[in-house]
DNA sequence: ATTTGTAATCGTAATATTACGATGATTATT
DNA sequence: AATAATCATCGTAATATTACGATTACAAAT
């Protein structure tokens, strides 16, 4: 056990998932954030930005980079990185859904 | 290792963190839909709704709870679960505020 | 008091995540 | 060819998550 049963859920839920989990720690908001606001582009500078060792944000990095926020570019020997801005609109909308999804008439409890 | 530095983020970050992890699972994003569609309200329905145990759906329902962004009223034998409203808002503004701060003009990479 | 229905919690196993030092790969520069 | 700079990956340890059967807890109904 302890396997996320995907198959059983619809692929909208799966890519909420997913896309939720590029939110889901601190560093990855902190990354997305200095991506977003263009603060810093290039791997070492984010490492600059943030407490946590360069192997640690190259894992979250990868991590977004698999999610598909985010795009590498290399440009030697550095790597850039910047927000794709498809997916970036594709987890906006989705989350916009699902945020206007409540019927706000009134609870049943 | 393997616990994540929550003290060297922003409260912010944390918080968005927080409320992404009620995403970050499908089978919390199926839970929240059938909450916010009141498609199912009480704990035995939202478990008959999805392919899962009870105990793995009270886990789930305990995560979102903890998180905030769901209440549970107790009416016994059952007990009714509802979206927190001013919850919701607040995630829905949060992760509105991180959408739009992609400044949108030429990438650096 | 016993039974019934419902949901929480416990215990446990499997898997995933987080973090970091160390190492490896790559490509300019010398 | 050797060096320096930058980033990815490996290996590993600690912790967290996911899932489910079994049990417990609780309150209503009998």
């Amino acid at each position: 056990m302890g396997l996320t049963k995907t198959e059983v859920f619809t692929d909208q839920q799966n890519r909420v998932a997913d896309l939720a989990k590029a939110f889901a720690h601190p560093a990855r908001v902190a990354i997305l954030q200095l991506l977003a606001q263009k603060k810093a582009c290039v791997c070492g500078d984010i490492v600059d930005e943030l407490p946590l060792a360069q192997a640690t944000v190259s894992q979250h990095l990868k991590e977004l980079k698999r999610i598909g926020i985010i795009q590498g570019s290399i440009d030697p020997p550095r790597v850039c990185y910047c927000i794709d801005e498809v997916v970036w609109q594709e987890a906006r909308q989705l989350f916009g859904k699902v945020f206007d999804s409540v019927i706000v008439e009134k609870s049943c409890c």
